[in-house]
DNA sequence: TGTATTTTGTTCATGATTGAACTAACTTTG
DNA sequence: CAAAGTTAGTTCAATCATGAACAAAATACA
C-alpha cells in the first residue's frame, strides 16, 4: 500500500480546515444555548431572518435561501406558525404557492433573537481585529463561489 | 418594540460569520460527496482518522475528541467492524474499557480517503495565500478557544 | 383544446445525532 | 470489607434533515 506522502495533520491547509469546523461547530453549539431561553432554535431563526428580508416569499424561495430541502420547510413551519411567529397566504394567482409573512410576534421575537445573536457574533469576532475579520469573510466567501461550480 | 439599532446584515463581523457557516456547509457537502465512492461517510472518516492517531484510545476518549456523545460512537463503530475497518479488544486491566485498533484494511481505506480530503482541501484553501490561510487557522482556534470557557 | 411537462408543497421512510436511563465494572471512603 | 459514588459502554426515544414518491396546480405546445 502506498504511504500518502504528506499526512493531512503537517499540512497547513489541513489544520486550518479543521480549525474552521471545530470553531463553526463551537459558534453553533454556542448561539444554540443562547438562544434557548428564547424558545427558538437555529433553523427556526435562519427562516425568521429570512422573512423579515424577504417578505411573502414562497416556501420553494426560502429552501433555497436557506441552502436546505423543500421538505425541510414543510416540516419546521408548522413550529412557528403554532407559536403566531409566521403567517401563510395562498397566492391568489398561483393556488400551489403558499406565500409566508411574519407576523408581528414573529417580527418582536425576531428582534430579540438578532439582539443575542450579535451580542454573540461580537464576541466571537472579537477574536479578529476587524480587518483580519473582514479578510476572513471575503476568503470564505472565495471558498462557496469555488465550490458552488458544480 | 424597541428596534436593534443596528440590523445584522449591515455588521461586518456578522457578515463574515455568514460567510464562514457557509463555507463551512458547502465543504462538508463537497467533501461527503467526495467521499461516497470509497464507502465512507465523514463521521467514519473522522474516527479513522482519530484511531490512526491514537491507537488503543477507549471509546469514551474517541467520543471526547471528536466532540460528539458516546452513544454515537456505539451506534457508527458497527458500520467499521462489520466493513473489518476496525478492531476493538476488551483491555485486560478494565474489563469496561473496549480499545480501538485500525486493521490493515482500515489503514489502507484510510490513506485513500486522506487522499481525497486533502486534494478537496487543497483545492478550497487555495482560494487563499498560505499567510492568508494561516492566518485564519490562527483566528479560528483563538475562537475555539475563548468560547471553550464554559 | 387537450396532452405532456414542470413546479409547489406534502408525506414518508431513512439515517444521523443527542441526552437520559440503565448495567456492569471499577474506585473511594468510612 | 461494604456502601456509595464514578466511569464505560449500550439502549432507547426524540429531534432533525434528506431525498424519493406523490398530488394538485400551472404552463407549454401540438
Amino acid at each position: 500500500m502506498n504511504k500518502i506522502q504528506e499526512l493531512p495533520w503537517d499540512n497547513p491547509r489541513f489544520r486550518t480546515w479543521i480549525a474552521v469546523a471545530r470553531a463553526e461547530k463551537a459558534i453553533v453549539r454556542a448561539l444554540s444555548k443562547a438562544l434557548e431561553p428564547l424558545g427558538l432554535k437555529i433553523a427556526q431563526l435562519d427562516m425568521l431572518m429570512n422573512l423579515y428580508r424577504h417578505p411573502g416569499q414562497s416556501q420553494h424561495d426560502l429552501a433555497r435561501r436557506l441552502l436546505v430541502g423543500r421538505s425541510n420547510i414543510t416540516m419546521l413551519l408548522p413550529q412557528l406558525e403554532t407559536q403566531g411567529l409566521v403567517r401563510r397566504e395562498s397566492d391568489a394567482n398561483d393556488r400551489r404557492i403558499l406565500r409566508l409573512y411574519l407576523t408581528q410576534d414573529g417580527e418582536e421575537r425576531l428582534m430579540e433573537a438578532l439582539a443575542v445573536y450579535t451580542r454573540l457574533i461580537d464576541r466571537v469576532m472579537a477574536q479578529s481585529t476587524p480587518e483580519q475579520c473582514e479578510a476572513m469573510g471575503e476568503q470564505m466567501r472565495r471558498i462557496s463561489e469555488a465550490l458552488a461550480e458544480d
